[in-house]
DNA sequence: ATGAAAGCGCTAACAC
DNA sequence: GTGTTAGCGCTTTCAT
């Protein structure tokens, strides 16, 4: 690893160094100052048209690729953007990381991406690593644990990034606090939550089963307490056994629904906590001989690919994940040519809105459990 | 954006500069030197103990960040890994990009993502600003277009990227050619193909439809060559209207083999170019009204997450994405502690098998077209 | 066990 | 329009 060394030694000067091709070897061989290679390749400066072609000639017949970490070093400025999320499988936060990769590249910058696998120390040990990186905003997606301890540490690491000109981003979870220097881009969970619950009401649903989402997550809270509230504002008594939460898995949504289903239910909508939730939902009712929505109506959340692709189609929240993620980095790099390139503070919120497919009809009361 | 400036102005020397916290400031308020403080981050080098907690408060006080790219300048080692996909939401590349995400993690490596968006020029572009960024490793995923001059270019970066000491790693796609200093992670396309072929022949089935993968893309080439190997050893005559390629998603799927219903084509099953095909290919079924597997059979390729949550469960062929995508940064930093980290010429080849399960039963002679 | 000093490869004043 | 000269923040000899 050590190819430092024998600079200093007594051989010739010329062709001494057998190592990576520096912007030196470039200047040496087109016969110009280093200074005017790098003006020629960044190309924000004047060069003259002979000098840059000389230039140009060089690097290409060098194969001179610039080191992007002198380059940070010397000029402060790394064109890199952070992204950590839960999986990279799962399609809520792929959705994420691709508006945010879009839009990232469309800036000439690249993208770190990290996944957590749930895991919250794990989350803070990789804005660790974001940091170090000197990624120009760390992007962190998803609902968060609703843990104080994690919170103050997290909130160490927003102030850490603030204060290194960079700036943490909080893309679809909870602010971490008054006063704390993020950005972030939410959607409205609760209203979503309450408005998708009406829908089911006004299809004529008073029972209706509340199915999945982990139950520390904030998103699950946000999204209970809307069904909650819509619930209340039609003045429907809220029953305790029909709020089964749990996770966010498409696993989950089939299993517990089969066992609820097994115990005799008494509901005749289903309101799943994600759409993949739906989709194992959907999956044990078909199962069970029920038809949706002749026997039960069903409704997912963030309309991902797989509620147009199960039959029938879900009816669900549709949340422009992608839009989310290219305006995490839009927010966050707003202020990339001004003095500070963090712009703690601004925020912004996306709209959700209900698309109707076809899984949700009146209720039936004659259903067999 | 400028942060130089007044270093050497008339103020009082302490408290002067107010810039990012540097392990020059480690050292002052530990008392220590710059590099004692190093070599107690690094823990590479015996420290005394007393120091070592000197140092560790201090770095705590002042939360002090390292900064990866003065390291990597001055240490020549970046610890991170480039990835290069399609597109991050497709799963078969999402499931690769998963394991080398972990496998980086675990390495104590970031990984850094692009996506081309299918388009080979922004392919090159990536890997030059992977090699920018000095990444140990750049992963290539993916079907190639098989064009000589794209080809030649790839070959120049793998060179490129060689002598820099790092390395071009190939998973899932086919050899820039001998010689050409690359890693190599590949699974048998085209044997693959041939066995399941054949265990549709093995079901009875003598005209069987191949549907779906770019026609230019080496991965199709590969498949439809397995499918025609295994017709040939069967004595069975390809007939060119039943190879209808086109491209890799569910809604080709849909509507190709919706068009073919609608033509009357002649077929007792179909092997679909990937599960995401075949996903669609059983939707346009089940709205023709055909019943998989009673009326036709279907086959799919991967084994994506959609071919055991579609109803009938798809019978495909296996391949271990993830374990590419580890297999790949594994070899790729096989040699990482030696003298040179790159282990070109290292090649593999993962296992691939066909995982049964309900869309494949005897042709069905009376179906109606 | 620790410090001093010399770079790593680049950019950005500052001259001319 | 171009060269010269300082660093950027770190690691790593080489001394001690």
């Amino acid at each position: 690893m050590n190819r430092r060394g024998s600079t200093g030694n007594g051989t010739t000067r010329r062709r001494a160094r057998s190592g990576p091709i520096t912007i030196e070897d470039v200047a040496t061989k087109a016969g110009v100052s280093a200074a005017t290679v790098s003006r020629t390749l960044n190309g924000n400066y004047p060069v003259a048209a002979a000098t840059r072609s000389k230039v140009e000639r060089a690097v290409r017949e060098l194969g001179y690729v610039v080191n992007a970490h002198a380059r940070a070093l010397a000029g402060n400025t790394t064109r890199t953007v952070g992204i950590v999320v839960n999986d990279v499988i799962d399609p809520f936060f792929a959705y994420i990381a691709r508006g945010v990769e879009r839009e990232a590249t469309s800036r000439g910058r690249l993208c770190l991406i990290a996944a957590t696998q749930g895991d919250s120390r794990r989350e803070l040990a990789l804005v660790d690593l974001l940091h170090e990186q000197r990624a120009d905003a760390v992007v962190l997606v998803g609902g968060a644990y609703d843990d104080p301890t994690f919170t103050r540490q997290m909130t160490k690491r927003a102030e850490a990034l603030a204060a290194a000109g960079s700036v943490l981003v909080l893309c679809g979870r909870p602010s971490l606090g008054p006063g704390v220097p993020t950005v972030q881009v939410s959607y409205d969970n609760e209203g979503g939550a309450a408005a998708i619950t009406d829908y089911l009401i006004g299809a004529g649903h008073r029972r209706i089963l509340y199915l999945g989402g982990p139950t520390a997550l904030s998103t699950t809270a946000a999204r209970l307490a809307g069904h909650r509230r819509a619930l209340a504002a039609r003045g429907i008594p809220v029953d305790p056994d029909l709020i089964q939460t749990g996770e966010f898995g498409r696993r989950f949504g089939y299993h517990r629904l089969r066992e609820l289903l097994a115990e005799g239910v008494d509901a005749t909508a289903v309101f799943a906590a994600n759409d993949m939730v739906a989709a194992g939902a959907l999956e044990a009712l078909t199962e069970a001989g029920l038809r949706v929505p002749a026997d039960l109506s069903l409704v997912g959340y963030d309309d991902l690919p797989v509620a147009a692709e199960v039959a029938p189609g879900l009816t669900t929240v549709h949340v422009p994940l992608e839009e989310m993620g290219r305006e995490a980095v839009r927010l966050a790099l707003a202020g990339e040519d001004t003095d500070t390139n963090a712009a703690p503070g601004s925020s912004m919120t996306v709209g959700t809105h209900i698309v109707t497919r076809a899984s949700v009809g009146p209720p039936n009361p004659d259903r067999r459990p």
